[in-house]
RNA sequence: GCGGUCGUAGCUCAGUUGGUUAGAGCGCAGGAUUGUGGCUCCUGAGGUCGUAGGUUCGAUCCCCACCGACCGUACCA
């Protein structure tokens, strides 16, 4: 044994969490719920591993000769140098890129697992987080893209979202691309700038944008950030496009039309976008997808329509404050990311759900079923004998074969209490418990720690309360499973019925 | 990354204008009770006061650095 000086600190990594079985639960659940829809929109399953060639994620920085900040990276034997993946995406496209022989396009596929990334965690954001994505690859037309809309909202109504309480937002990356041409902006940082400015406008409204699109803008901390530097006609085209429209799909067209006039690339855009539109009315998704052309949506590999799914419904916190919750999830078109590998054209359209994040949404929305795994029934131990061990045993198993979770208490047999303290605390429903008289009876109690917990109110004294035995049944052995389903039953209906 | 607030028992927090032995509640363990959870009572374990330097006769307290948490901001493929 370490003695005290030299004993390891047990910790864990910042931004890195333990899951405990009711997230694992939760997880498991969520997760069916999405690979149902996906399923059932026709995608099938791939896996790929967490760990790429670092070339292949495509993060290197050209000027230098290590994997840039922000992935976790490390390096093989021979030198090459690995990471672990930052998104599911890219990983796809080479997989894609890897066996394009043997798939038959276009390829429609689904996958969920661990993501890591090297940044600051805050709260509801962690090094390794679960994204759930879904990807077509080789489908040219946006009704690839219009699809993804729609599935992103069925994912949300199977996870017990209600309609109106979230939204799809759909935008086009050469809408906005086309507006900057039009305005005559064609420096790269200062489009970057552009972009993450009006991706702030949730964040801090029109009149922050303002400021980050014109001189900067000051927090409240005193720090400075230094804005994109547009004058004011700029300004002004700009957040025409971007603040808030209401309005008809065709209205919406001709507006956007006007923003963009000058740049054919826009115009292409809005056209692109229009199309969606069209799509979604007449597969009558018009309640949970709006064209809206603030959405940014990251900054790099997007080529087209890009997407994202936010809830909109009020939700407290862990402290009860009403927040914000925002983006969920969300994707885009991304047309160059297989051709990356490869010399053709390759389109593809795609998005990714936050798992983990979601879960945190619907946790504080109320919407997780969590405590609906019954912990064992106990059976105690009374004689450390091996008659006697031998009948608990077989209890134990009787009860496993009737499909009844079951164990027979493991700990130190001979403070009786304790166990009964042990089945409270894990909360356990009921507990099995036979001496050597019920023994001699062929008989066995069955004490409801339920009804027990609920008598207790009622009695002052711990002799009254240990020789009332409140809330115990005595049965034939033969008779045990039966009995016990019987009670578990009973306490489902009292649960349901008091909920 | 930048700016701010903070770090005392498993948890929530007192406390010391720099002074001997750092406290409470809750929780945990044992007992009152060798075959019955809760309640009540008794007893106990658990702290190098985030870590490492510095100032000082003396530092949990003052100074510096680092680590970590939280808030704002930047970045977020």
């Amino acid at each position: 044994m370490a003695n005290k000086a030299d004993k390891v600190k047990a910790r864990l990594p910042r931004g890195l969490v333990d899951r405990h079985a009711a997230d694992i639960r939760a997880t498991d659940k969520m997760l069916a719920a999405i690979r149902e829809v996906y399923e059932r929109y026709g995608f099938d399953p791939v896996e790929t591993p967490m760990l790429e060639y670092t070339d292949a994620l495509g993060k290197f920085l050209p000027d230098q000769d290590r994997p840039n900040e922000g992935v976790f990276s490390l390096q093989d034997d021979d030198e090459q140098w690995m990471s672990l993946r930052y998104d599911l995406t890219a990983p796809l496209a080479r997989h894609v890129a890897e066996n394009f022989n043997e798939i038959q396009l276009p390829y429609r596929t689904y996958r969920a697992g661990y993501v890591f990334r090297n940044e600051k965690p805050g709260p509801g954001r962690f090094r390794q987080f679960m994204q759930f994505d879904a990807d077509t690859v080789g489908a040219p037309s946006v009704a690839a893209d219009a699809e993804m809309c729609m599935m992103m909202a069925d994912v949300m109504e199977a996870l017990g979202i209600a309609r109106g309480d979230y939204i799809v937002r759909v935008n086009n990356r050469k809408v906005l691309d086309g507006v900057m041409e039009a305005i005559g902006v064609t420096d790269e940082g200062q489009k970057l700038a552009i972009l993450r400015a009006i991706d702030k406008l949730d964040k801090f409204g029109v009149e922050g944008v303002k400021l980050l699109l014109g001189e900067g803008r000051k927090d409240e901390s005193g720090d400075f950030t230094k804005g994109a530097g547009l004058n004011d006609n700029q300004i002004d085209r700009v957040l025409k496009l971007v603040a808030p429209v209401v309005g008809t799909r065709l209205e919406l067209q001709y507006f956007m039309s006007g923003a963009v006039h000058g740049s054919d690339i826009g115009l292409e855009g809005v056209g692109e976008l229009d199309q969606i539109g069209e799509l979604i009315e007449a597969a009558k998704y018009s309640d949970r997808i709006r064209i809206d052309p603030s959405v940014v949506r990251g900054l790099e590999y997007y080529t087209g329509p890009v997407f994202e799914v936010e809830l909109t419904a009020e939700i407290p916190n862990e402290k009860g404050e009403i927040v914000r919750f925002g983006s969920v999830g969300g994707g885009g078109r991304y047309d160059g990311l297989v051709s990356r590998f490869r010399g053709q054209p390759v389109p593809a359209t795609g998005f990714s759900i936050g798992v983990s994040r979601l879960m945190t949404a619907l946790k504080n929305l109320g919407k997780l079923g969590e405590g609906d795994v019954l912990a064992p029934v106990l059976v105690t131990v009374m004689d450390g004998d091996m008659e006697a061990m031998g009948k608990y045993q077989d209890f134990t198993q009787k009860l496993r074969a009737a499909g009844i979770r079951a164990e027979m208490y493991q700990g130190n047999w001979k403070k009786f209490g304790n166990q009964l303290k042990y089945a409270d605390r894990r909360g356990a429903p009921l507990a099995i418990i036979q001496g050597g008289d019920e023994r001699a009876n062929g008989e066995v109690q069955i004490k409801d720690l339920i009804e027990g917990k609920r008598l207790s109110g009622e009695i002052e004294s711990n002799e009254e309360w240990r020789a009332s035995r409140p809330a115990q049944v005595t049965v034939k052995e033969e008779d045990l499973a039966a009995k016990v389903r019987e009670m578990l039953d009973q306490q489902a209906q009292d649960r349901a019925g008091g909920a």
